[in-house]
DNA sequence: TATCTTTGTTAGTGAATACTAACTAACTAT
DNA sequence: ATAGTTAGTTAGTATTCACTAACAAAGATA
């Protein structure tokens, strides 16, 4: 069995997936070890010879999720500079990625997978972490170059977007994923560059 | 017993507010009959006394929770004309309220607590839409006598502002109850009033 | 060929959960 | 006084959950 922090086994990851299409399709409480043996047709302690426990596969696919978050903002950004267009970019990856895994949102908001588990409240938290760190500098590029307004600090900008662009996801998600989250989403970083421009 | 959305007998009342205090200390994980029967002192069938089921209980303290909400923006507000005014009061009646009763955070943020009861569900949202109710016709009105921007619409700048509001508190909660969630906000509210004014 | 490792199986455990059955003491209305 | 209601009790149920023990088959390795 591999550790946390390593890299995942072939196994490892169908079981990822396996979960997140769970926990789309029936939340939380969905998400049990009888349920994804069923889903990778196998039996129940079968999942015990890849992950240690229950809590180790939430860990596995919240890591998941950061790595795959890090490396495609990474990728999108790279050899741009200008401010909002790295700003509307960061945005239309992020849309664009959770359109492709839906779970990953149902993941990320969801508070019940947290429960006692300290692992995954910092797991959770680290996602935010990584999309701060690629905001914050973009947003202080913009004002540095008079683009973004200088008004209100950097790091109270960052708030009020990513608050925004939360609540977008989580009505994307109340909607059980209707909404067309790409198109909705562009409008709103339209707007909000509205706001934030000079 | 009472029915669901009629008032409240004391004893009802009681347990509501012993499943907030529950809810606030040990999350949404640990809000079980067994422990709420322990924190009011008597046997778990005595619960069944005063409310049908578990969800009841949970719907009954959204359904409390949103008359409050509902009473007291209502008070708040009267007798306010400016916009702006209007505006910071809202907020800063909110995060007093919140301040009282941690606990509504944690149940308006918790996911777990849907699961699978469509109705909670629904209360969880009709506290947002309250909220959404109160804050449209200040920004309206702050567009028509031109205070605020008029770049972008009423709506989105509700959502933009929700949006923002509502991480501020996820994070209070996240902090475990323990930035000052009324000096914090106030800050934010600034910040938000110097993005959306003229 | 013989042994070890990997990855699956069947069968089952203990703990927790929401909830129920049956009973009872105290209060209340007639 | 009597009968009904309210609000509590003890004891227990069925179900679900994460997880384990013991075993087996197949492939890798010596």
């Amino acid at each position: 069995m591999n550790q946390a922090s390593q890299a995942l086994s072939p196994r490892q990851t169908e079981i990822i997936e396996a979960a997140g299409i769970i926990l789309t399709e029936s939340g939380v409480g969905g998400l049990t070890i009888k349920n994804l043996a069923k889903a990778m047709q196998f039996s129940e302690p079968a999942i015990y010879r890849h992950f240690e426990n229950k809590e180790a596969i939430i860990v596995g696919m919240l890591q998941f999720l950061a790595e795959v978050t890090y490396d495609r903002y990474y990728l999108a950004l790279e050899g741009l500079t200008d401010p909002e267009e790295r700003f509307k970019v960061l945005f239309k990856n992020q849309f664009q990625l959770f359109k492709q895994h839906p779970h990953f949102v149902v993941a990320v908001f969801s508070d019940g997978l947290m429960q006692e588990s300290e692992q995954i409240n910092q797991a959770i938290l680290r996602i935010m972490e990584i999309k701060r760190n690629y905001l914050i500098p973009i947003i202080k590029d913009g004002q540095k170059q008079l683009q973004f307004t200088n008004t209100v600090p950097a790091d109270a900008l960052a708030h009020i977007v990513m608050g925004a662009i939360r609540l977008h996801m989580f009505k994307w998600r109340a909607t059980h994923f209707e909404l067309d989250i790409e198109k909705e989403g562009k409008k709103l970083v339209t707007h909000l560059l509205q706001l934030i421009k000079k």
